[in-house]
DNA sequence: CAATAAATGAGAATAAGTCTCATTTATTAG
DNA sequence: CTAATAAATGAGACTTATTCTCATTTATTG
């Protein structure tokens, strides 16, 4: 079962690979497959971590660089300076960011449909105030988690 | 009128550190001084050549993270990772920020007041989602001005 | 399968930001 | 106003994230 899931996720980043017309690398293959596993934001030393030297440390800022360049990578800086990474495939829906100041996690949150139209409207009349194209956008919230919080404790 | 108005800033600068018991020194007036005068976002880098080599380098870092401290320095990234900062008074009203792509500026923008009301209802929303004490919250536009932009020319 | 172009690894180079420590400056008590 | 003291500064060393270089390896294609 396990097996078959870490073969999918080759599979996968195989796929995501060829169909953009990227030559498929060891490295590049394992840096995908860090990231289809995790499924979440996580920051540049998290996936050091997780890749365990298994890709050069100029390889893996490489590939995130190719990752990038095929607008399948998104990269923001969290309140702490650290550099976040995620992958935006098709599937992944749009969605805006969480920060904890105390743990540091990042998380996702989708917000309500009409929230989102009304975002829209406010952006079609900055366009026009500004003379802008605007092409991308995100909220992002700070806070701290409470007791609760699993990440925190 | 020019020498009232420097005059000024620096009576200004001098006002604000004293009203935030911290003390008047040269770099952090020349610091201020900047900041209110240029009363935009700035890159780091920028405001280094704004201030032509009147402070050392590690005293302006430290400056800054002094504003910080007391609550009236707002520090981001830029989507090409450079660090940028604003002065936060109290006169200066709740905004958001506009990034354009081509010349690096930042641009402040108000939203309107309804979407801010429904911005906040989001937040509360998200704060019992998720267990979280949100403190604070922004948002983020990016694109191209267009020609008539009078930046990019 | 061979030829060629592209990608990689290892470590050097760069640059933003922090730290150290001797010197200077601001503050305050008298 | 001045001396004593604590705080801030400047210069440059240090740290750390990211990029670059170049010799070697790997993927692609015909």
């Amino acid at each position: 079962m396990i097996e078959t899931i870490i073969i999918n996720m080759s599979q996968n980043s195989r796929r995501i690979l060829s169909e953009h017309s990227v030559s498929i690398t060891n490295p590049r293959i394992l840096v995908l497959e860090s990231l289809l596993e995790i499924n979440n934001p996580i920051t540049i030393d998290e996936l050091q971590s997780k890749l365990r030297g298994s890709v050069a440390k100029s390889t893996l800022y490489r590939v995130l660089n190719d990752l990038k360049k095929i607008n399948i990578l998104n990269e923001f800086t969290s309140p702490d300076n650290s550099t976040v990474v995620e992958l935006i495939l098709e599937d992944h829906s749009h969605h805006h960011h969480l920060f904890c100041s105390d743990c540091g996690e990042v998380i996702d949150v989708e917000l309500s449909e009409e929230f989102e139209v009304m975002l829209s409207e406010e952006i079609k009349k900055v366009q026009k105030n500004f003379n802008f194209e605007i092409t991308d956008h995100r909220v992002e919230m700070f806070g701290l988690c409470t007791e609760e919080c699993s990440n925190c404790k």
